[in-house]
DNA sequence: TGTTAAATGACAACATACTGACATAGATCA
DNA sequence: TGATCTATGTCAGTATGTTGTCATTTAACA
């Protein structure tokens, strides 16, 4: 039967379909100026919040992608001077992803366009709903992920 | 400053990207046996819930993607015999996109793997979790489209 | 009504992402 | 230790999706 509960996570999850594509194509306006692309600032984003090093394969996993589309996309940056490849002393081959200097220059470019962004777009949510909101997609993501 | 609303909200948007990517991934692997892809059933699943016809562009919107994106998807599934197209009184160019018997049967088979799929991944998640999820998931959505 | 703006189909170019396959490095475990 | 499984880099092919452009249809409106 078509039970409520289930009529509520599959409208749930055609809705995260269209937010994701809402959200990518608000980020890619926000960052036209900037010469980035929605792959880019996925990248510099989740590097950024890294406090450790991250390999190829650890950024694919954060962004639920595929480390080949990941080693795609970081190549073509390296080339641009935006990330750097570092030996990892861990791996012999996987190596580790760094920001340059133009490439923390880019993220806080990002982060001085995407901080009002962020504040206007919150700014009559309660927090505790965002709060919850991040719990309850947090836990899907434990579901899926393995 | 960093603000603990705006990291919530670009953790949250980060969050939104990788279950995004997992669902697909889910999806995908739930519907191989059947011969449909990520792109196939998302426009069989908006096409089967919409009460009247709808055009191409109107299954894009609902998607959040462009129109000439569907359109591709929708010709070749025209092709394979899962849609068919049918003359719009309201639009002389803009047909209206129908599912065939063959189409309507994908639906069923989609269904068939997607309820049990629904249902076990929300047995531990109250109902009121979910609803909250969807209301801020649409209200985000609502902020987003145009 | 007539003019203008918006929506649509069609085509092209490009960006992004997935899968498969293979070789090598690393981890696990008997 | 040695065998086996997993993780990673690399390359290739394909699917998906975006943007841009142009012609045509439809809608809006002065």
């Amino acid at each position: 039967m078509h039970s409520p509960k289930r009529m509520l996570f599959l409208d749930l999850v055609l809705s995260v379909f269209r937010l994701n594509g809402l959200l990518i194509a608000e980020g890619d306006d926000m960052t036209e100026a900037l010469g980035l692309t929605s792959a880019r600032w996925k990248v510099i984003g989740v590097i950024a919040l890294a406090n450790s090093g991250l390999t190829v394969p650890g950024i694919a996993r954060v962004l639920g992608q595929s480390r080949q589309a990941v080693q795609r996309i970081t190549d073509v940056m390296v080339t641009d001077g935006l990330l750097s490849y570092q030996s990892n002393p861990k791996h012999k081959r996987s190596v580790l992803v760094l920001l340059t200097e133009e490439g923390r220059a880019a993220y806080k470019d990002l982060r001085d366009v995407q901080d009002p962004w962020a504040i206007q777009n919150t700014e009559d949510i309660p927090i505790e709903d965002l709060d919850a909101g991040l719990r309850l997609v947090r836990r899907l993501i434990q579901k899926f992920d393995k």
